[in-house]
DNA sequence: GCGACTTTGTGCCTGCGTTCACAAATGGAT
DNA sequence: ATCCATTTGTGAACGCAGGCACAAAGTCGC
């Protein structure tokens, strides 16, 4: 089967982040199936406009803005309110908006209730995602017991461990299974999101248990890079990358301070 | 993912921050913060060598692989090797090592320990960088007790909470301060790198303290967008994020499963 | 010392995502 | 009913990042 082509999927940057430009997640043609080459081309043609990673990304925090609104009141919202809520440029959340559909009404702006409904629907939140977790350390104690996930539709259905001690503990309400179970366990109640959160060196070995119990999307704390099939989908949540990337930014302030020998915003050394 | 980014810019011309030739870089001009009157734009302003965000997440990677790959004895690598090792192009991986300098043999290879140090030299991870983590929860533990952050020279001096009855107990050998002590705390341990593990009502209080005790760089657990000055960096690490982006993901495969399959309703409901 | 081979470093092209700017649409006032 | 003030939705321009392909540079064998 294909091997880690250049799918090099996990965004790296926090997601990004943020301006990551990544390959091909669009929703669009591109063999995007799962079989690697094939030319299927032209079959599955205009769904919903092929969404950037970027935007699906900021559409989730669209959304994290909007039920905070919602529960203070507010009925209706502009771009221009939202996009300061949302630290984001008006022009680009339009857009992204606009990838959802068109829910605006001019001249007034967004009725915050419906915005919600269709955000959540693009992102297949109107279902439930069942959910595993592997590695029932501090994180992973932390993560079972994380009551943000139950209540946003993804139930924490299952935990691993190698930890004999654990067998058959409850957790956040969960018996602790054997990571030897992963792939039975997984298929029985229908995993569909593989959480990560093992010593580096497990992480490969339990990604490949998850992959062949029929998980295709995986969230990995392991700071280790996983190799996986084309078609199983990986995000990292990387702590040391995180804080590398910041030590670079600490890095290079001390080293415009120790040049500019000012640190006003903005300004800049003119040539 | 989107990372609130404040702009630091600066003009940062050659200047060998060690007595190397190297010049520090600094990111490149990345118009992503949301600023609407931003002035830059069409900045030619020639930047010693401006290296792209993503670019410095993914030098963070190839620093673990290479140090994984130095514990094994592995002398000397090539880009090709290191690609496959890390899932990037090995175009692209060259490039981000250009970023850093000119360190490979051409016919040959890149010697690995001179990598490493390179990188953690651009990383500016040759010197410390003090940690402070606010709100000792489930999370907070499992980073005030994570081994590889002082490891990797990231220190944790500092941390804080709300109860009580935390105050001066010992979590990771470290005593618990009120947040309320925060911006004198910060300043007198001199923290660069402020986490942020609190519940999503109390994150933006505990941000501006941070800030007010001169934290300039801040990881960001809660599910809040943070609102900080240009000069702060924000680095965000948003598990339900993430969570949504995997569900779109497996909402749209399911939707070509029904699109290309055999199931005839529009949706085919797991479970 | 010379030639063949390997691998780096990078110029250049391509494509995507961000941003601008404006026409279209709508509500409210007159 | 018409005009004005707003705000959306998007075509088009722009700029950055990714990937290709190759010349430069260095090694190794003879």
């Amino acid at each position: 089967m294909a091997v880690q082509r250049g799918r090099g999927r996990g965004g790296v940057p926090n997601s990004p982040a943020d301006a990551v430009t990544e390959p091909m997640p669009a929703v669009r043609t591109n063999g995007a199936n799962g079989t690697p080459g094939r030319p299927v081309a032209g079959d599955v043609r205009e769904r919903a406009r092929a969404i950037p990673e970027a935007a699906v990304a900021r559409l989730a925090v669209y959304l994290r803005v909007l039920s905070a609104m919602s529960e203070q009141g507010v009925g209706t919202i502009s771009s221009e309110e939202l996009s300061v809520a949302a630290v984001v440029n008006s022009a680009k959340l339009r857009k992204d908006l606009s990838y959802v559909g068109s829910y605006g009404t001019r001249g007034v702006g967004y009725e915050v209730s419906v915005l919600i409904e269709e955000i959540e629907r693009i992102l297949g939140l109107t279902r439930n995602h069942s959910v595993a977790v592997v590695g029932i350390g501090n994180l992973g104690h932390a993560l079972a017991n994380y009551g943000g996930f139950p209540s946003r539709g993804f139930p924490v259905v299952a935990l691993f461990d190698v930890d004999e001690d654990l067998m058959g503990v409850p957790v956040g309400g969960i018996l602790v299974n054997h990571i030897d179970e992963i792939g039975q366990v997984c298929a029985a109640r229908d995993v569909s999101i593989g959480v990560i959160a093992t010593p580096p060196p497990a992480a490969q070995a339990v990604c490949d248990r998850l992959v062949s119990g029929g998980v295709r999307c995986i969230l990995n704390f392991a700071p280790v890079v996983l190799q996986v099939p084309d078609d199983v989908e990986v995000r990292k949540v990387d702590l040391a990358v995180e804080m590398q990337i910041l030590s670079f930014h600490v890095a290079r302030r001390a080293d415009e301070v120790a040049l500019n020998g000012a640190d006003v915003d903005g300004v800049v050394v003119p040539r």
